[in-house]
RNA sequence: GGGCCCGUAGCUUAGCCUGGUGGAGCGCACGGCUGAUAACCGUGAGGUCCUGCGUUCGAAUCGCAGCGGGCCCA
């Protein structure tokens, strides 16, 4: 039996509930079952960070993650898919520090390396588990229970075996380069991990002597002085002009200075030069060669042992002197020109941030504070052309926020490089969503991509299994546990974390013992093998066999550079293919402004407070429907709001008829469509034509994942079709006490569209749309799914679709609303019946649609008789009037202008007309007696409306509403004004439907009266009344008794409640 | 500084690919309905389509330049 819901729409209590039943009956598992065997669809989750805390791009995230899932499952797909965890990584060691409240890498050491990596296993457990019932109270249908997580076994030893296919490919290579660096953390950082924000630097001028000409330098410019005592050369760019320039400085003496044409005068301007000339013009070319003394040589000793020469390079650009400083050991760009001109690299910086021995005086001093005793060091020598600051954007590390460095150190590669091509054309293999994201973005970047620099020298991630030979030095790759335990001294049980794998040694062939390089994998590296990893692979290869690659992934425009990059570069070097086939890549959540949310700038929007406020199922329409997946979402409260009020709308149009139909023992197993397919009124199967095309737009919405269209064409009906339209319209058919079929026709129909409606709403609003189906079907039908989400998606049938009676109907649907237009014009309330409605169409398509639905069109309109006109025939009870044109008649008439406009005003309009219209001109007669011709441009003709007639146009033509009052219209509009009343009263006293009353109407107004009395039948049944006494003088003795205004005419009203009355007796 | 995306009513947006008088919803004002009633519905006002230049008979739409926002990079 279907059970009536009286409540308001309380999206928290029935999400609790519905998140109760799910759980009872393993509701997830059995629909995940339920389609073994189907087509494949495998899906991979891209792994959130274990930070403990979701926010509402996470939640955005996984929402639409489960719509798709839930929207193939119904479309019958066997759907593979874990969540997934990232659960290594410097970000909980930054946090595990702080909780610990250590500094540096010592007081880790110190600590314990095992004690602290217990600390971390630990914090990213109790993190996953936190965020794991935060994402299920959003209604996400992950497999929760058994998700994939970074930290297992079986995942590193995937990690494992994808270096070994690396180091079996020659992609693997240990090597010195340039890395981006953090002094606090002491590891290497990726450059994805590095946040660039503003921050203030020095910026100084500096001369370098040149070796081969007296009092001659070349000037250049940096904004890290602590550089300079590693620097090995000077770039100029090739085909730049440079000018050789003999200028006074400001204590008066003459110097040679060497820079690029162009910026000769800024640059002399910042040292406060006070005259110059140009000696010499030439390009970058003609200058290489040239040495120069290092200006810190006499401080850093080591620089004496060094030749330094202006080299040419085409990065260098023409700003602040056009010549560049370089530091191999300290630049990307330097490191290059460095390796082209056999430089050789010195990098007298160490890992925390501090110079080491090779530098000299400054050896031991942290490179921050460098700067300054550089800057003065520069200054003594007269070095020093200019000092001033500057502001610019500064890489940082993405955790601490320390201020990275740039430091040639030996890290481990994957040569990205060797395999780029092959990655490009794979991208070419891949379906993006949208298209540009792939074809625009990735593409540029996978383009610019560099070597994968995936060592990291910290303690909380997989470690690389890379042993060395202590002797030899040869290296060995271990790709399994097994493998390692094999190999190695471990016993059986052995954990691969460090420092546990840090104490296996290897024997290496040449006799020597081999020890693992103490490195961790960069994170990225984790996740990006999370394909095949969820699958178990390399351990069992069934379930690879079967799933990989993935049907889909889906993340935010940030993973372009992060999870597609990594995991496609993984999966070349492992599988030498694609490991995604299609790819939609979303937005980001803003704050209302468009600016992005941040801790700092507290604009941060928790979606667990979304949630508690209006529910999952609001939460997740919002973020669906807002936009489009792709572009970002500016998070609006009032547009949260107004999402609640839509489900609310859907709410009370779905609880709106049950009580009717629990009253009546509906039973829509008796009453199937069949049954009542000949009984259909038109507005039935309009309704039903309409749900077909919904689900047609849905489909189409859905085969490019346009989610937003999707939820846009469902919200659509059932806020225009089904609320405001079909519930109107059948709204008397459920008031029928009796039997009837026309009844349970409606009823039948409604029920259809609500189940439809719940498989529809299934993958977006999946909570409202389980309550529905569980009374709607599983209250009726104990066999039917046990969930919602176990049904078929509805298949659109064809047979049911109409597009010439929805084409009607819209015609009728915009008649109504044109003739309450026309009824607010003469006043005319719609409670009021007017004695007819004319309508002048413009075709024959609202012609027929008037024919086709006039009962509707009566009903709505609320119209005794509706008066249909041919197209373009004119309505005949029209007034004409004739409007002359001063303008036209003054020049012709001159002085008898004004009694022509006189003569056209008191002319008979139809005569002028017809006259005008066949010979062009008519003759009017003045006050002279005289006659004076009118031409069709001294006047206008308008059409004019009766008193009583107010007329509106619709999308079809014109719709005259006739208001004319009769006494029949009258005893009409009153009694419904007096039935009005006393069901407020009815409801004031919260009577139920059913109870009968004794009502007394005392009325100030002998014709009311007798009105009103005409339709006391009629009143007496709409308000259940036993007893009825309408009279200008009676008393109104009662229960509750109310004066009103009705009309202007007072009226007393009386009503008790019969049991009370009864109880009396 | 570079790549990609976004900019339409007070707010959220459709339309842009394929040029032809800019549509909705919310909010606001006024009104209707009163057996969905703490619900539902109608009408109305409200727009430099970010700015400028260009192409075109015609530009929200195409092109160029700029401004603002976002992501990524340098």
């Amino acid at each position: 039996m279907l059970q009536e819901i009286t409540s308001q729409y309380n999206a928290n209590k029935i999400e609790k509930n519905i998140h109760r039943f799910w759980e009872e009956n393993n509701a997830y598992k059995r629909v995940r079952e339920s389609r073994e065997g189907a087509s494949k669809f495998f899906f991979v989750d891209g792994p959130p960070y274990t930070t403990g805390h979701i926010h509402l791009g996470t939640a955005w995230n996984k929402v639409i993650k489960d719509s798709i899932l839930r929207y193939f499952s119904m479309n019958n797909y066997d759907i593979h898919e874990r969540a997934g965890w990232d659960m290594h990584g410097l970000p909980i060691e930054v946090k595990v520090e702080g909780i610990l409240g250590f500094q540096s890498k010592k007081d880790i050491e110190t600590y314990g390396v095992g004690n602290f990596i217990n600390k971390c296993k630990n914090f990213a457990i109790e993190q996953k588990d936190n965020m794991t019932e935060q994402f299920k109270s959003l209604g996400v249908w992950l497999d929760w229970e058994n998700p994939y997580m970074t930290l297992r076994d079986e995942y590193i030893e995937a990690a494992w075996w994808t270096l070994k296919q690396a180091y079996d490919k020659d992609l693997l290579e240990e090597g010195q380069r340039v890395v981006n660096w953090c002094p606090r953390c002491e590891t290497a950082i990726a450059d994805s991990e590095v946040d660039y924000f503003e921050i203030t630097d020095p910026s100084i001028y500096i001369k370098f002597r040149l070796k081969e000409e007296e009092n001659t330098y070349v000037v250049i410019w940096t904004t890290t002085p602590w550089t300079i005592p590693s620097n090995m050369a000077v770039a100029v760019h090739p085909s730049f002009e440079y000018s050789k320039v003999k200028a006074t400085n400001p204590e008066g003496n003459d110097e040679v200075l060497i820079l690029a044409s162009d910026l000769v005068e800024d640059v002399l301007k910042q040292g406060r030069y006070t005259d110059y000339e140009v000696l010499e013009k030439m390009s970058g070319k003609d200058l290489e060669g040239l040495s120069y003394h290092h200006p810190l040589a006499d401080a850093v000793s080591k620089q004496a042992e060094f030749e330094h020469n202006i080299y040419t390079a085409d990065y260098v650009t023409a700003e602040k002197t056009g010549c560049v400083h370089i530091a191999p050991g300290h630049g990307m760009e330097d490191f290059e020109v460095g390796v082209e001109n056999g430089i050789p690299v010195f990098c007298p910086v160490g890992a925390d941030g501090k110079y080491l021995d090779e530098a000299g005086k400054y050896s031991g001093e942290h490179i921050r504070d460098a700067n300054q005793t550089i800057i003065n060091d520069l200054k003594h020598r007269g070095v020093l052309l200019a000092e001033e600051s500057i502001n610019h954007r500064y890489g940082h590390c993405w955790r601490c926020k320390t201020p990275n460095i740039y430091l040639a150190t030996v890290q481990w590669f994957l040569k990205i490089s060797d395999i780029k091509q092959n990655m490009l054309s794979e991208i070419q293999k891949v379906d993006w969503y949208p298209e540009w994201a792939g074809t625009s973005r990735f593409k540029d970047w996978v383009e610019g991509a560099r070597d994968w620099c995936i060592s990291r020298q910290r303690y909380w991630g997989i470690p690389i299994p890379v042993w060395k030979c202590s002797s030899c030095g040869s290296i060995d790759v271990v790709g399994t546990k097994q493998e390692l335990i094999k190999k190695s001294n471990a016993g059986k049980h052995i954990e691969l974390h460090r420092p546990y794998v840090d104490d296996l040694t290897i024997e290496c062939d040449c006799g020597g013992s081999m020890s693992r390089v103490e490195d961790v994998f960069d994170v990225w590296f984790d996740s990006a093998v999370a394909s095949w990893a969820t699958l178990g692979y390399p351990q069992s290869e069934e379930d690879f066999h079967r799933w990989w690659p993935a049907d889909f992934i889906t993340e935010g425009h940030d993973q372009t550079r992060g999870w597609f990059y990594s995991q496609l570069g993984a999966s070349m070097v492992a599988f030498e293919q694609s490991p995604y086939e299609s790819v939609m890549m979303h937005g980001f959540t803003l704050d209302k402004y468009g600016k992005k949310m941040s801790k700092s700038q507290g604009n941060v929007v928790d979606p667990l407070e979304v949630v508690d406020k209006y529910g999952a199922d609001t939460l997740r329409a919002y973020v669906l429907s807002t936009s489009a997946p792709w572009d970002d979402l500016k998070f609006n409260w009032e547009g949260v709001n107004q999402v609640y009020s839509n489900l609310n709308i859907l709410w009370n149009v779905y609880r709106f008829p049950i009580p009717y139909m629990v009253l009546d023992n509906f039973d829509p197993k008796q009453v199937s469509m069949d049954l009542i397919s000949k009984h259909l009124r038109k507005e039935d199967k309009w309704i039903l034509s309409r749900m077909q095309s919904v689900i047609k737009d849905v489909d189409d919405a859905m085969s490019d994942y346009q989610l937003h269209k999707a939820i846009r064409a469902i919200n659509e009906f059932v806020l225009e079709d089904l609320s405001r339209w079909y519930i109107q319209l059948i709204r008397p058919r459920t008031w029928v006490e009796s039997e009837d079929p026309d009844k349970l026709v409606a009823y039948r129909v409604l029920y259809d569209v609500f189940v439809t409606l719940s498989k529809l709403i299934a993958p977006f609003t999946p909570h409202m749309a389980e309550e529905m189906y569980q009374n709607l079907v599983r209250n009726v039908d104990q066999y039917a799914p046990i969930t919602v989400h176990m049904n078929d998606w509805p298949l659109p049938e064809e047979e049911k679709v109409d597009k010439e009676l929805e084409s009607h109907m819209q015609i009728a649907r915009s008649i109504v609303e044109s003739s309450a237009n026309a009824r607010q014009k003469v006043k005319r309330k719609l409670r009021w019946p007017v004695s007819r409605i004319v309508v002048a169409p413009d075709d024959k398509e609202a012609s027929n649609a008037v024919d086709n639905l006039r009962s509707v069109l009566m009903d709505q309109t609320n119209a005794k008789d509706i008066e249909l006109l041919d197209p373009d025939e004119e309505w005949s009870e029209l007034g004409l009037e004739a409007i002359p044109d001063p303008s036209a008649i003054g020049p012709v008439f001159k002085k008898n202008a004004g009694d022509v406009i006189n003569a056209i005003k008191s002319s008979n309009p139809s005569e002028l007309k017809e006259s005008i219209d066949s010979y062009g001109e008519s003759s009017v007669s003045l006050s002279d007696s005289s006659a004076a011709t009118v031409t069709s441009d001294m006047v206008n003709f308008q059409r004019t409306l009766p008193d009583t007639v107010a007329s509106a146009e619709f999308e079809g033509g014109i719709v005259y509403v006739d208001a004319t009052l009769t006494s029949d219209i009258e005893s009409e509009g009153f009694a419904r004004e007096v039935i009005r009343r006393v069901q407020d009263m009815r409801k004031e006293l919260d009577l139920s439907v059913e109870e009968n009353v004794k009502s007394l109407i005392k009325i100030d107004d002998e014709r009311v009266a007798e009105l009103v009395k005409n339709m006391e039948t009629y009143i007496s049944k709409e308000v259940r009344a036993d007893t009825l006494v309408i009279g200008t003088n009676i008393s109104t003795d009662g229960d509750y008794v109310k004066d009103w205004n009705v009309e202007g005419i007072p009226m007393e009203i009386a009503i008790s409640p019969l049991e009370s009355s009864s109880g009396n007796v």
